[in-house]
DNA sequence: GCGACAG
DNA sequence: ATCTTGTCGC
């Protein structure tokens, strides 16, 4: 975790840690065509008990072939609270993580970034304490307005609040629901959503999100008790 | 006050 | 998010 920053210990401390770590948010970095290995990462939750599991797959950003896939388990240590659900995901993220032999270039994640209340979404928190290019990807919006892009993939439209533009209502897929992409860290709007393209060839979800959360669920079923008898 | 509210 | 199989359609 970052040492430097003391872990929030309610929602009104939360609160005001993301509003002080959205100034270090960015929006440059990397050009796209030097983004090699592309890392989704996602968490699933037991029903059962308080257990859940985050992973991390990464891919060759050209080929989307899968170089890596690691996993964590863990138990929750912040409720679900709109707005607030970085503080709930990204302890677990960031020890899978850890487990990696070698950083990804970019990641990708199941949520908003600056498509938020205090401009501080999952993806910036990632983004600024790893200090890796950072993209939310979320199959919900979360605040913000929009028209309702066009049918077919590549078709978007800007996500706005108040006049500022948060992010893109991007269709990945002909006649699919749209996904909001909004900026994480050190990218900008723009290479987000040719980056996020870019990893959708078929499906709706991108394919790093989707196998990551492939993973995870994978993961948490093999790992439930087993009924015998 | 009412509704909305990533996963 | 979690529980949960098949089934309809491209």
């Amino acid at each position: 975790m970052n040492p430097q920053e003391p872990w929030p210990a309610d929602a009104e401390e939360a609160t005001a840690l993301q509003s002080r770590l959205r100034r270090s948010v960015t929006r440059t970095g990397p050009a796209a065509h030097e983004i090699q290995r592309l890392a989704g990462l996602d968490v699933t939750y037991s029903k059962n008990d308080d257990r859940l599991i985050a992973a991390v797959v990464v891919l060759d950003a050209a080929t989307l072939e899968v170089q890596d896939v690691v996993v964590h388990e863990d138990r929750p240590r912040f409720p679900y609270l709109p707005g607030l659900f970085s503080f709930r995901e990204l302890p677990p993220l960031l020890a899978a993580l850890e487990k990696l032999d070698h950083l990804p270039d970019l990641l990708m994640c199941d949520g908003h970034g600056l498509a938020h209340p205090r401009r501080f979404g999952l993806a910036c928190h990632l983004g600024v304490t790893t200090r890796i290019p950072t993209i939310g990807v979320a199959k919900q919006a979360l605040i913000g307005e929009y028209a309702e892009p066009g049918p077919r993939r590549g078709d978007r439209s800007p996500l706005t609040d108040k006049g500022e533009v948060l992010g893109t209502v991007l269709r990945t897929a002909d006649h699919v629901k749209p996904v909001f992409v909004s900026i994480g860290h050190m990218i900008s709007l723009e290479d987000a959503c040719q980056v996020t393209l870019n990893s959708t060839p078929r499906y709706r979800i991108s394919e790093p999100i989707r196998l990551a959360d492939q993973a995870s669920r994978r993961t948490l079923k093999s790992r439930q008790s087993h009924p015998t008898g």
